[in-house]
DNA sequence: TCTGGGGTCCTCCCACAT
DNA sequence: TCTGATGTGGGAGGACCC
């Protein structure tokens, strides 16, 4: 029997399918979950949507001239995690083996299932069912020998948007040794992870527009072109080599929370208040994963778009609000915001895994003290009533404000 | 015509230690 | 003591993913 044991596992619409569980009269009708401000954009749109030329990522304000008749819904993502995970528990129950690569996707090595459950085609094909029985939504199962070509199958797998409207799916698709080449070299060559709206463009200035242009290109060029580890990595990726396996390990590496403004923001104490708010967010994640890290990050959109970062590393792990928005302040104190600012972030980056943070040893240090206290008390009101329960008041630092 | 939010990975540059 | 090579960590920015 010939082995492909990856499977690529995805969600079909699956925000605006959620919406639909909840909201029965949705059904049938163009859907637009993301923001509808003039400064929002589409995270997942309905199939009925998309046959009006409505795309993820793309503004909301496009996305209602395209589609007027569309209903916009805001997105719900502790409810999407919910089902998310609720997916997973189905995954888990064939395999180990699971890479998630978003809330609505997975890789899923089920090499060694195969004894227990059948072929990976047969496994496949459960999944759909188990998942449709146990969360009530559709989800398209790629199969092939590695996980770029069982993420472009469940792409194949999809429902198709044709001159006819929408065409159903088929559901499982799988690509194995003798039609590999052929179902590869056929793909535009944006369909490969890795090529973006820069590769594109630089791949599209040598005359390359699809896989099989790729594949034909020597290696060499293509380090020329983008380097020796992107050019190298693509060239291998045209000709159907992809050596990398599902990690079921992954770590998060960090954690941030930013925030586009309705309008620019000129006030530096107006930007100080929203680190204040971002930098809750962000400890508030990091203590209920159990996780500290050593490096602030400040991240600045401008209005015309363009990033500026700054970060600082510390010395020890730190997990509270004061601890990060003291240094995301200071970082913001580097930066000239006279042209204004349209996005704000804080992150936090080189995280420990080693479970919660000791409190200081130095008996005096009552400030450190009383911020985890305070802050363990947030977390256990949080986790009772929800996030938007308590929040932190100005100025940041306790000891300052009231010290009882 | 306008471009969110939350991530990962890579490259380049610089400072510092050996 | 000075100099150059080399390794490493940190900072900034870019590209990409869903």
């Amino acid at each position: 029997m010939e082995d492909l044991p990856i499977l690529h596992v995805d969600m079909d619409a699956f925000y605006v399918e959620v919406e639909r569980q909840s909201n029965p009269s949705l059904i049938g009708k163009p859907v637009v979950v993301g923001g509808d401000s003039q400064r929002g954009v589409v995270a997942s749109a309905s199939y009925e949507a998309r046959a009006m030329g409505v795309k993820s990522a793309m503004s909301s304000v496009v996305a209602r001239r395209l589609c007027s008749d569309a209903v916009f819904v805001k997105s719900d993502f502790p409810r999407y995690r919910e089902v998310s995970r609720r997916v997973h528990q189905i995954f888990q129950a064939v395999t180990p083996e699971i890479e998630p690569i978003a809330l609505d996707e997975a890789f899923l090595d089920v090499g060694g299932a195969r004894k227990l459950f059948g072929s990976s085609e047969e496994i496949a094909w459960q999944l759909r069912s188990d998942i449709y029985e146990g969360v009530g939504l559709d989800c398209s199962v790629g199969v092939a020998s590695s996980k770029l070509l069982a993420k472009l199958a469940s792409v194949a797998a999809k429902p198709q948007i044709t001159s006819r409207g929408i065409q159903p799916g088929v559901g499982v698709y799988v690509v194995d040794s003798e039609n590999q080449k052929t179902f590869l070299e056929a793909h535009p060559v944006e369909a490969l992870w890795g090529v973006g709206a820069v590769t594109l463009r630089k791949l599209r200035s040598l005359g390359i527009s699809t896989v099989k242009d790729l594949a034909a290109v020597p290696e060499q060029v293509l380090v020329e072109a983008l380097g020796a580890s992107h050019g190298g990595h693509l060239w291998k990726l045209s000709r159907g080599v992809d050596v990398s396996r599902v990690n079921s390990e992954r770590q998060r590496k960090s954690i941030s929370h930013e925030e586009t403004f309705p309008s620019d923001v000129y006030d530096r104490k107006a930007l100080e208040s929203e680190i204040v708010r971002l930098s809750d967010a962000v400890s508030s994640r990091a203590r209920t994963q159990g996780t500290a890290g050593r490096t602030i990050h400040l991240k600045v959109r401008r209005p015309d778009m363009s990033f500026v970062t700054r970060s600082i590393t510390v010395d020890e792990p730190v997990d509270t609000l004061p601890e990060i928005a003291e240094k995301a302040t200071e970082l913001l104190a580097q930066l000239d915001i006279g042209q204004g600012v349209r996005l704000l972030g804080v992150g936090l980056s080189r995280l420990d895994e080693t479970g919660p943070r000791q409190l200081s040893l130095v008996q005096d240090d009552k400030r450190d003290q009383s911020w985890s206290r305070l802050s363990g008390a947030m977390d256990r009101i949080r986790e009772r009533y929800g996030h938007s329960a308590i929040g932190p008041g100005l100025p940041i630092n306790p000891s300052e404000n009231n010290d009882s």
